[in-house]
DNA sequence: GGCAAAATCACCCGAAAGTATGAAGTAAAT
DNA sequence: ATTTACTTCATACTTTCGGGTGATTTTGCC
């Protein structure tokens, strides 16, 4: 069997199959719509639903800001600069458990809360443009917001930075602890 | 001209202009209701702001809990990311020790050695080009292997493929021990 | 009130990534 | 002897990234 034909061309299978059933319904709607007159409220019924899944968007969409990280720095100064001058380039690596995160490493980076949801996203494998649409700002604002990151973690690709982050513990090394 | 006023209560000045707005689009609306008779119009019109209000309700009453990202000034634990708390489509995953590999995934997706070693290059956030230089292959042929991976992963960046590979234990969880 | 950092956005441009398609050689299985 | 999967490579094309630059707006702080 060539199973590989069927992976490559799933979508348009599933495209495919996806509309043969659509226009199933629809023709079966249709001999509803002779049958009995009920125009109306199929109508009605199409636009509820219709609707409904648009207000479901609309609060999905508009909930997501709600969740916010919250960075607390840390109470102590993080402001201790005794190797300012020359800040080794990967500084000592901390030993927290699992899932957390260094809030040194994050401050001693420099690292916005902005940034941390931008690096995060980023670890999530989205793109600028998904990320841009999670945080409600243009796909400029993230790129912008990148550029820094990668600046601040001295890397040049978006893997790089999701590789140090994790390295870092900036950003949870577990991401997905049981599920 | 108090122009500062304006600047400072420009939001507050929107919102009621655009109340204001609102309010004689309603007015109009109803003399249209009036004088033609557009029930239909209006039938839909209400439905349709009904459903909305639904779904909205809806959305928000099946929504999961609004999980904060809080992190603590110690040695912060943090929550991985909570809004992929939905389940994912994916197979069952199982619990191995960290830093392990599971074999079964990679068999389940059926990706050879090749795919593994390429996979592992890109978690590492080396480029194409660099993996192509590393497996003494050309750049194509490492676009070719990653287009493999991304339709065997179902996912369509490296960023994601390399969160699913983690994610299902098909590239080591923790690539970094404690270095 | 004013400053500085953070956050936002825009535009250009080259590089890298990814898609689509075709092809060809090798090894293992049927 | 076919078939199938794997690996390799190529060309052409589209999309996304990332760098560089400049600008405005928000916001926290003194």
């Amino acid at each position: 069997m060539p199973f590989r034909f069927f992976r490559r061309y799933k979508y348009i299978l599933l495209y495919g199959s996806g509309l043969a059933i659509l226009l199933f319904l629809l023709k079966w709607l249709e001999w509803r719509f002779l049958v009995f007159d009920h125009a109306i409220d199929l109508y009605s019924g199409a636009i509820a639903v219709l609707f409904t899944g648009l207000g479901i968007w609309l609060a999905v969409k508009l909930a997501k800001p709600k969740v916010i990280t919250v960075t607390l720095p840390p109470p102590a100064a993080v402001a201790p600069r005794p190797d300012a001058a020359a800040p080794p380039p990967d500084a000592g690596i901390s030993s927290l458990p699992n899932g957390s995160v260094d809030q040194k490493q994050i401050a001693r980076l420099g690292l916005s809360a902005r940034e941390l949801e931008v690096l995060q996203g980023m670890a999530e494998g989205l793109s600028n443009q998904e990320i841009a649409g999670r945080l409600f700002v243009s796909l400029n604002t993230i790129k912008t917001h990148s550029s820094r990151i990668f600046e601040k973690l001295d890397v040049r690709r978006r893997t790089q930075a999701i590789e140090t982050a994790r390295r870092l513990r900036i950003i949870a090394d577990r991401v997905h602890p049981k599920v």
